[in-house]
DNA sequence: TTAATTAATGAATTGTCATTCATACATTAT
DNA sequence: ATAATGTATGAATGACAATTCATTAATTAA
């Protein structure tokens, strides 16, 4: 077993992200993963224990990098409002620069319950990020005092969830990152402590040019696996 | 292959369900299926065509039942802002009656595109519910005219589904039904009309005497397949 | 009551990969 | 130039599980 991260551990890496967003953890082979990455099966023994192995590092060392990040930009904002735009900005913005791990992370992580156990919970730290600002918003007095911030928090996490599976379901066809401002000012309009006066509605209305796909859109060039005579 | 959907078909569903969202598609296999149902392996290849086959119709059969509540949930009610409320109680309530349902919907649906194809989106349908109640709230004055329904009914589905996956990952352990009023009052604030007046911010504080669990509890009693030496 | 039909069984078959390992190649040290 | 060490290969192995099917049991018809 290597212990250096060479370049052929980055091939593997990203090999088996596109596969495994192609295909899915289980219908992805180790033979495919070798061949995307230009090696031999054997080899990928020389990287990595076994093929959950692969799954787990790829996703440990996409989470470092994207909470470095994230942590970066909420540091950079001032106010509790500006931090969340920051976050969600980050969020989109990083999920659109890579969307193997877009996929990975919204499918392959929330089915395979015992992956989330060796990445110490992904969403853990991205909660926690989420109490600091509302928290911090209600000392400010931005937000409203009366937040259950338990519930708050998943219900921004959720909100931000949906809206990447949709643009990954359109296969990133269009600009997630253009979807910060209108989503976090819905989610404004509901924490914000309204008697605070004046609400950012802004350029809402202009979003409307943005062709979000239809619903059917979803289903576009899947393998189909149900057998009609097996 | 039975054309009659016996009891020991049903028997069969539900164990699916059973196993399904314990161990997960690909780690749950026929054998365990048939056991915890009470016939003999090939006895399932009587009422089904293969392993893929099982999960389709579990799906096709729950989202039925799943979407005719929903329906009347909707009918049922005069506003807008009222059928909303309908809708995701009945969402969460329907969810909270069949705890494997929610983890095969939560986690499975999402994972395989391919069976997506098959069940006409499951998405689909909730998403057109949420037009349709965005919409007559728009008319009715109750709902702001600036919303971009597209971003709003995501934002909708996807808090809703975040808030499941929470109480989905604590394995159902506290009221999900009560949710509803603090989520669509958390809705509302930011969709609602402010102009309208009076906010219904209602009863939002004593929630706070639920206990939500903490995030790491989400990765309570799993089985972990990453092999340190295989 | 016996024959015909239908339903259920579970051991045997089969295909599919993950993983191993004997062999070959490359690089560095002597 | 040769040995020693480190890398890489890919065919062979073995485990596992989905599916089949010859056999048995149950039910219905005659």
């Amino acid at each position: 077993m290597q212990k250096e991260k060479t370049d052929k551990y980055y091939a593997i890496l990203e090999s088996a992200g596109s596969i495994f967003a192609r295909f899915g953890f289980y219908k992805s082979t180790i033979t495919q993963i070798a061949t995307e990455a230009g090696v031999a099966d054997g080899t990928i023994y020389l990287y990595f224990k076994n093929k959950d192995d692969i799954l787990y590092q790829f996703l440990q060392f996409k989470t470092t990098t994207f909470f470095e990040k994230m942590r970066q930009a909420i540091d950079r904002s001032e106010t509790a409002e500006l931090k969340l735009r920051s976050l969600i900005k980050c969020h989109l913005q990083e999920f659109q620069n890579d969307i193997n791990m877009a996929i990975i992370f919204q499918s392959e992580v929330r089915y395979r319950r015992d992956i989330a156990f060796h990445i110490k919970d992904i969403s853990k730290m991205y909660l926690e990020f989420l109490s600091e600002i509302i928290e911090q918003g209600q000392m400010e007095g931005a937000l409203r005092q009366d937040l259950f911030v338990g519930l708050v928090k998943r219900f921004i996490l959720g909100a931000v969830e949906g809206v990447i599976n949709t643009w990954v379901a359109a296969d990133g066809k269009y600009d997630l990152v253009s979807m910060t401002d209108p989503l976090v000012d819905l989610y404004l309009n509901g924490i914000q402590n309204s008697i605070n006066g004046t609400k950012i509605n802004g350029n809402i209305n202009n979003i409307k040019s943005i062709s979000f796909p239809k619903e059917n859109l979803e289903i576009n060039n899947r393998v189909n696996t149900i057998n009609s005579n097996p």
